[in-house]
DNA sequence: GCCGCTCATTGAGGTGCGTCAAAGACAGTC
DNA sequence: GACTGTCTTTGACGCACCTCAATGAGCGGC
């Protein structure tokens, strides 16, 4: 992704990092703030396919995207390989490790990328001493496990067109949080990272997008995406009920 | 589920309500204990099939399952239901509401229960009070995150048998816990409320279980389950592998 | 006691997606 | 510029699971 085209107010915000997530909502006071910007002072690169932090290593520190994305995957015994996310500029990596002590997953880089080292020890005690972090921290905690709970939902009870539909929409949202357009981006990941995070094969993907294309909802040229009709997307996932009312009249 | 048979140990950190996971790895002074009480002190009883909370409804608490136990809805627009989890004696419920201010999920009795009631605003005051407080509950935020993202590989790389096997052995490592049998206990919940946590139609539960009884695997009757070969299970979950050194031998 | 309801089991047949296979397109390397 | 490896597309076929359907078992109500 290319350096912050974040709105002026978020960059204001998040002066040292991108992390929206965390800065953006807590409104500190300057005393504050400038306590939370020592906190994610350190930097760290990451190159393409290399990865920020395995599963089972100890964990010490989140990292919150400056720049560039990465995956997360958990890793079966028998080799198979489940993405659990995708993380773009401003979110966090890493909240998987608290709970143990160790990581869960592996974090990789799927391009060039930097992130800001969040030591925990160091959240910790910040959000001891500053009550709107720690508020604000429990809210990114949940709005993780509802995320989570979507895909759930995605992957337990959805279509392969439904899946990929909502995938897509959700890339569109979050590059257009970014100030990025909405319906022009390129996607960073393969079409089996694409698959493994939505269940299904990369083939199943790849015919997938092309039936969409098929059908006018977009462009699709390698990783570039255009999305043409979006409302024919979403009616794909909210599709159009017939009035109950009307349904069961005599 | 019958009153506490937990172990002494637990029913001493957790004298007023069952909540396991906050209280007990805390090891908190008798004075922050104390408090911590007060907390949990308000309790509501819910019916079978009675919905404690709301998808949509303002969240203001969390809540320990004392007594009983309970499941987690999330309904798609066309009426589509996914379960996205169980819930047992000691387990809190609410988690999905921090993010939002809103519930994201429906809680439902599966029996008639009893919970604690956590007002959350108490939770948070406490929680910058008490350090040891606010990191487990960290813990508990994240260890929800984790347990999630293996449901999702079960949903997104599993088959049928595996995702019932691992379910059967999660739910006996819980009552385990609980100070039950792990190999024999009765299912809370219907083959359909099953399917829907593991992206199944009940009759391929059913099916499965009576495929699972047939090789030896267990017993079931009804809601009954004996496990007769729980090494079995595990098998069918973590495969034995062929000695990758042996295998490309010359 | 009988009845009505929910839940579970089992079978037969259909299908959405996985599997296997081949070929093409691009990016990086020397 | 040719080469090599990675990624993508597309087709043909098969299977795991879904769908539809019928039967039966338990359980509360009157």
């Amino acid at each position: 992704m290319r350096p912050a085209a974040l709105p002026e107010q978020l960059r204001i915000a998040c002066a040292q990092c991108n992390l929206v997530e965390l800065c953006l909502p807590v409104g500190l006071p300057a005393n504050d703030l400038k306590k939370l910007d020592t906190l994610v002072s350190v930097r760290k690169r990451v190159k393409r396919h290399q990865a920020l932090f395995e599963s089972q290593a100890p964990f010490e520190a989140l990292y919150a995207v400056r720049l560039g994305s990465f995956k997360t995957v958990l890793t079966l015994t028998d080799g198979r390989e489940q993405v659990t996310g995708f993380q773009m500029t401003g979110e966090l990596l890493g909240l998987d490790g608290i709970g143990s002590g160790r990581h869960a997953v592996t974090a990789i880089a799927l391009e060039d990328s930097e992130v800001c080292v969040i030591e925990y020890a160091q959240l910790e005690a910040l959000a001891q001493e500053i009550p709107a972090l720690m508020t604000q921290f429990h809210k990114v905690l949940s709005r993780e496990i509802v995320r989570e709970q979507g895909v759930m939902t995605l992957l337990g009870s959805m279509r392969a067109e439904e899946r990929l539909a909502a995938f897509l929409l959700n890339l569109s949202q979050r590059f257009a949080t970014r100030g990025f357009s909405p319906n022009q981006f390129r996607l960073r990941m393969t079409r089996e990272e694409i698959g493994s995070y939505l269940g299904l094969k990369l083939e199943t993907v790849s015919r997938t997008l092309s039936a969409f294309q098929e059908a006018g909802y977009l462009r699709v040229d390698r990783r570039e995406i255009a999305l043409l009709n979006r409302e024919g997307l979403r009616q794909l996932l909210y599709p159009e009920r017939t009035d109950p009312a009307n349904a069961t009249a005599p």
